[in-house]
RNA sequence: GCUCCAGUAGCUUAGUGGUAAAGCGCUGCUUUCGUAAAGCAGAGACCAAGAGUUCGAAUCUCUUCUGGAGCUCCA
C-alpha cells in the first residue's frame, strides 16, 4: 500500500462519475472536512495476500503521524494513481472499509467514495510535518513488526500449502507425473512452483545421470567447475543478460547492490577463465559445470519435469581457436550421439537454429560473424553424413546453436542437446590467450549441453521407459522377500552382502504373502525379485525373478548373480544379463 | 501471462444445499503363505485458501493459489 498524507485546513471533494463499472452507488453530494488529516491511499497486487495486516499497518501509520499533530479528523481518500500495480478493485474496497472501522474507533472519520472519478480542492498546512508519504506491504509489515505466527495462523498456513494434487484426467497412463507419485521419485509443492523436490528414488536416478555425464567428460578432458548463484547486476550488463534476458531472470539484493540469480552459468564461468593468463597450447579448453539455473516462466508454461522454473544444465564450454572449432564440433556431436543410444533412442535428427532476419537487434554480433557460425556448423554436419534443417529464428541471443532432436518410444520429438557457438561472449568479456608469437588472440567458445536439463531428461526418460529404467538407473535394483518368519535372518544377511558390494538392494519383510510382496516389487518397478525361503537356505541358492517375467529362476548362485549383476550395471546395460 | 477445465483422507475416487462415503495404503491382531492383492478390526479428511449468498455450503457466487489441456515461450 502507499499512502500519501497532507495535515490539511480543509479538504471538499465530489464524485463526477462510476469509474469501475462494479464501484458502489453513492450520492453526487459535496463533502467537506476541516481540520484534518488527508490520507491519500492505494491498494497495491502486494497487499492481497494479506488485506488485514495492511490495515493494520495503515492504521498504526496514521496514528504516529496524528499523534503529532494537533487533530482528530481523517479523510480516507482512495487515490489509484499513487501506483501503478493496483490491487483487485474488490480487495481494495474491502481494506478501505476495514480501515474505515478501524479508524473510527478512535477518530473522526470521512471516506471518499471508491471507484469514482472525484474533483477535489485541499489545503495543506504545509509545516514540517505536514506532509508524509510511506509504503508498505504485509510482508515488509511481517518483517518490521517481528512477531512469531500464532498458533492458529500457523496450523492454517500449513494446512494451506500442504497440498498439490495432480489433474489426472487428461494425463497417459505412463505420465511422468503419475510414474513420478507412484514410484516415490519426486513431488512439487506449492511454495516452490516449477522447482522439484527430489524424493530418495527420484534423486538417485538424478545422481546416477550426473555420474554418467562426469564420467563422459572426464574421458573428454573436460574439468568440471562450480560458479555462485546469484552475482551482481554488472556481470549480467557484461554479458547482455540483463539487455536481452532480464525478464526471465529473478533479482534480489546484497547490501543495496542488485544481484541476478544466474539463468545461465556461462557468464561465472567466463571470470574463471579470465582469472589467469592462457597460451594457445591449453587450447582447445573445455570445463563443464552442472549449474543449478532459474529463469521466471509464464506460468502456463510449466509443466511437470519438462518445463520447471529452477532445473539443472549440464552445461559445457569449449574454449578454441579457430583452426579447432571445426573439429571440436564434430567430437561434440559424436558425444551426443553416442550419449542417446545408450539410452536407447534410436531416431534422431539435428536442426540447425539460426537469426531471423526482422529481429536483428534480439542478437549480439555481426553478420559475418554468424555467418562464419553457421558455416561451420554445417562444414562439421555434412562431413559426418548427417543430416540437419535449418530454422531461422531460433538462435540464442548470442549465436547459432545445433540441436539434437531424439525421438522417444511415443513418436515424441524433444530437443535436448544443444551446441551453441558464440562468437561474442568472449569478445564481450574480452578473454584472450597468448599465441605462438606472443600476441593475445580471443578464443572462440562453444557452449553445449547433453541432457539439457537432468529434469527434464529424467520426466522424458520415465516416459520413454515408461518407468522400466535399465538396472543402473533403477533406485531399488533387487527386493529381497523373505517366505516366512523363518527366513528374515537370512534376507537380512543377503541384502547386507548385497549392499556391500554395492548394488541398491533392499528387503521386505512386512507380515504379508509372497505373492503380495512379490506384486508390490513388479509395481514399483524393481528389476530383480529375490525370494527366500527354507529350500534356499538349504540348498544356499537363490530363486530370482527378473522384472516383467512369469516365472523365477530357481537355483541360482549367489555369488553369480551378483558379479552378472554388477557387470550390468557397470556397462550400464539396456537389457538384463540375469 | 491468456482461454477453458480441475482441486474431497497418503493415493484413486463417490457425494450438486442439511457439517462427509468407499477401495487401496497405514496401524493392530490373526495368519507363515512358493512368485502380480490372505482375513478381521482400527486410526485417518472441518472437502486448496479467503470472502459472499443462505436458517444452513464440499455443493451456489466472487477472489486468490496450485495443477492440467491449449495458445505463447523454452532446456
Amino acid at each position: 500500500m502507499r499512502i500519501l498524507t497532507l495535515h490539511s485546513d480543509y479538504i471538499k471533494f465530489e464524485p463526477t462519475k462510476k469509474a469501475l463499472k462494479t464501484a458502489p452507488e453513492v450520492k453526487k453530494e459535496a463533502e467537506e472536512m476541516k481540520e484534518c488529516l488527508v490520507v491519500f491511499m492505494s491498494v497495491e497486487k502486494n497487499d492481497e495476500k494479506n488485506p488485514e495486516q495492511v490495515v493494520d499497518k495503515l492504521v498504526s501509520e496514521v496514528d504516529n503521524i496524528i499523534k503529532q499533530l494537533k487533530t482528530s479528523n481523517v479523510v480516507l481518500y482512495p487515490y489509484a494513481h499513487l501506483s501503478n500495480s493496483l490491487a483487485n478493485p474488490r480487495i481494495a474496497q474491502e481494506v478501505l472499509e476495514k480501515a474505515e472501522l478501524a479508524l473510527k474507533k478512535k477518530y473522526s472519520v470521512k471516506r471518499a467514495p471508491f471507484g469514482w472519478y472525484k474533483k477535489f480542492t485541499v489545503s495543506c498546512k504545509g509545516h514540517p510535518l505536514a506532509e508524509f508519504s510511506r509504503e508498505f506491504t504485509a510482508e515488509t509489515l511481517k518483517k518490521t513488526v517481528g512477531e512469531d505466527l500464532t498458533e492458529e495462523e500457523r496450523k492454517n498456513m500449513l494446512r494451506d500449502i500442504s497440498k498439490m494434487r495432480i489433474d489426472s484426467r487428461k494425463l497417459k497412463e505412463n505420465d511422468h507425473r503419475l510414474l513420478g507419485q507412484q514410484l516415490d521419485l519426486f513431488s512439487f509443492n506449492e511454495v516452490a512452483p516449477g522447482m522439484v523436490f527430489w524424493h530418495s528414488n527420484g534423486l538417485i536416478i538424478f545422481n546416477e545421470l550426473v555420474e554418467l555425464w562426469r564420467e563422459l567428460h572426464r574421458s573428454e578432458n573436460y574439468s568440471e567447475v562450480s560458479t555462485p548463484q546469484i552475482m551482481d547486476k554488472r556481470l549480467w550488463e557484461i554479458s547482455g543478460h540483463w539487455r536481452l534476458y532480464k525478464e526471465n531472470m529473478f533479482l534480489t539484493k546484497y547490501e543495496e547492490s542488485d544481484y541476478a540469480v544466474k539463468p545461465m552459468s556461462c557468464p561465472g564461468g567466463m571470470l574463471i577463465y579470465r582469472s589467469r593468463p592462457h597460451s594457445y597450447k591449453e587450447l582447445p579448453m573445455r570445463v563443464s559445470e552442472l549449474g543449478k539455473v532459474h529463469r521466471l516462466e509464464l506460468s502456463g508454461t510449466l509443466a511437470g519435469l519438462f518445463r520447471v522454473i529452477q532445473f539443472t544444465q549440464d552445461d559445457a564450454h569449449v574454449f578454441c581457436t579457430e583452426k579447432q572449432l571445426e573439429s571440436e564440433v564434430t567430437r561434440i556431436v559424436k558425444l551426443f550421439v553416442g550419449m542417446y543410444q545408450m539410452f536407447g533412442f534410436k531416431e534422431f535428427r539435428f536442426s540447425l537454429s539460426t537469426r531471423s532476419e526482422e529481429k536483428k537487434d534480439k542478437y549480439l554480433g555481426s553478420d559475418a560473424v554468424w555467418n562464419n557460425a553457421i558455416k561451420t556448423l554445417s562444414n562439421a554436419l555434412n562431413k559426418l553424413g548427417m543430416n540437419f534443417k535449418i530454422e531461422p529464428g531460433e538462435a540464442k541471443f548470442y549465436g547459432p546453436s545445433l540441436d539434437l532432436l531424439i525421438k522417444d518410444s511415443l513418436g515424441r520429438e524433444w530437443q535436448c542437446s544443444t551446441l551453441q557457438l558464440d562468437f561474442n561472449t568472449p569478445n564481450r568479456f574480452e578473454l584472450e590467450y597468448v599465441d605462438e608469437s606472443d600476441k593475445p588472440q580471443t578464443p572462440i567458445m562453444l557452449h553445449h549441453v547433453v541432457y539439457g536439463s537432468v529434469e527434464r531428461f529424467i520426466g522424458i526418460l520415465l516416459e520413454h521407459t515408461n518407468a522400466n529404467l535399465p538396472t543402473w538407473l533403477s533406485p531399488v535394483q533387487v527386493k529381497v522377500i523373505n517366505f516366512s518368519e523363518s527366513n528374515v535372518k537370512a534376507v537380512e544377511k543377503l541384502v547386507k552382502e548385497l549392499k556391500e558390494s554395492g548394488i541398491r538392494a533392499e528387503s521386505d519383510l512386512s507380515n504379508k504373502t509372497v505373492n503380495y510382496k512379490v506384486r508390490d516389487a513388479e509395481i514399483m518397478k524393481v528389476p530383480y525379485i529375490i525370494v527366500i525361503g527354507d529350500k534356499e537356505e538349504e540348498n544356499k541358492t537363490l530363486a530370482v525373478r527378473v522384472k516383467g517375467d512369469k516365472k523365477p529362476k530357481f537355483g541360482v548362485k549367489k555369488e553369480e548373480f551378483t558379479k552378472k549383476l554388477l557387470e550390468e550395471i557397470k556397462n550400464r546395460n539396456l537389457k538384463h544379463l540375469i
